[in-house]
DNA sequence: GTTGAAAAAGATTCAAA
DNA sequence: TTTGAATCTTTTTCAAC
């Protein structure tokens, strides 16, 4: 191997190829995973195969990495949303605190980062209560875990999907 | 009204009645949004119109908000991820910043936070370089926009929704 | 609320271009 | 890669329970 702190996993990952008609169906389907096929296929011009097999090779080649129908959180119970920087011990501890994490399923997301933070996670719990109750008596008895700064989120203005195109 | 401080849309959003069927079908189609709702019927052991109307009063009631297919971001390149922690001049422009993020597609998240920052951001870019011209060029042009903080994401390591139950 | 049955619509396959 | 046609499956509706 040219460079032993490498693998083949390391290298910048090749944006896939994608045409204008792939950019448009996806366009289409990751605003509405249950839009039929064949409204795609009106939509764009094509025959209702044509959008099928792409959709399949869209899926083969992991430009697309699945679907989900999306929740409200607070219709669930869930008022209250966080982020959460982690300080650790030592780096070396990383992969262990983010396999006890990955057990606690209110934190929704998971991130290796750099600057001051080790790790950055989002955590959506029903209550501040609850919240503080997950910090207390999970985050802070992980083992790497030093401490951690929390940014409580008021609101959610939005969210969506990397732009297409 | 009782407290000129809030109105109707500041009280407690109520939890949705979510039953145990509700439960299994949301935890189905959240997972994967094409699964046919005969398949959810089979395995929840009711009808497959049962399973339609559920969904359909699920979408009423605003527990479900749609559906989308998801995409590998860095399929289409996008190989920076960050979050960002944003000072403001004054508080009173967070509405006109909020304004002016949407604006700027890569910005893919946007929440009102407290703590040290006024507004957090996840924002997902092709390159760094990518996102320092985004920073430099659009998000310091920004009226009321003090300065930022970048976390950089080296790796996500997992993601995924509420959990449900 | 749930069901089964009917009708309408969509998904999937495939041979041909 | 795309297409249309054939087949199979699902969605959607609805009267009855």
């Amino acid at each position: 191997m040219e460079n032993k702190n490498m693998d083949k996993s390391d290298y910048l990952e090749q944006a896939a190829d994608i045409d204008q008609l792939d950019e448009k169906i996806l366009k289409l389907i990751t605003k509405n995973a249950r839009i039929p096929f064949l409204e795609v296929a009106r939509e764009c011009g094509v025959s209702g195969a044509a959008i099928h097999q792409r959709v399949q090779r869209l899926l083969n080649i992991g430009v697309i990495t699945g679907s989900e129908f999306t929740v409200n959180p607070q219709k669930l119970g869930y008022n209250t949303c966080a982020y959460m920087g982690i300080y650790l011990e030592k780096a070396k501890y990383h992969r262990q605190v983010v396999a006890a994490m990955r057990d606690i399923p209110e934190i929704v997301e998971c991130h290796y980062t750099t600057g001051q933070y080790a790790i950055f996670i989002k955590i959506q719990t029903k209550t501040n209560k609850h919240l503080k109750k997950i910090i207390d008596s999970q985050l802070q008895e992980i083992e790497g875990i030093a401490r951690t700064e929390t940014f409580m989120s008021l609101e959610m203005d939005f969210k969506r999907q990397v732009p297409i195109q």
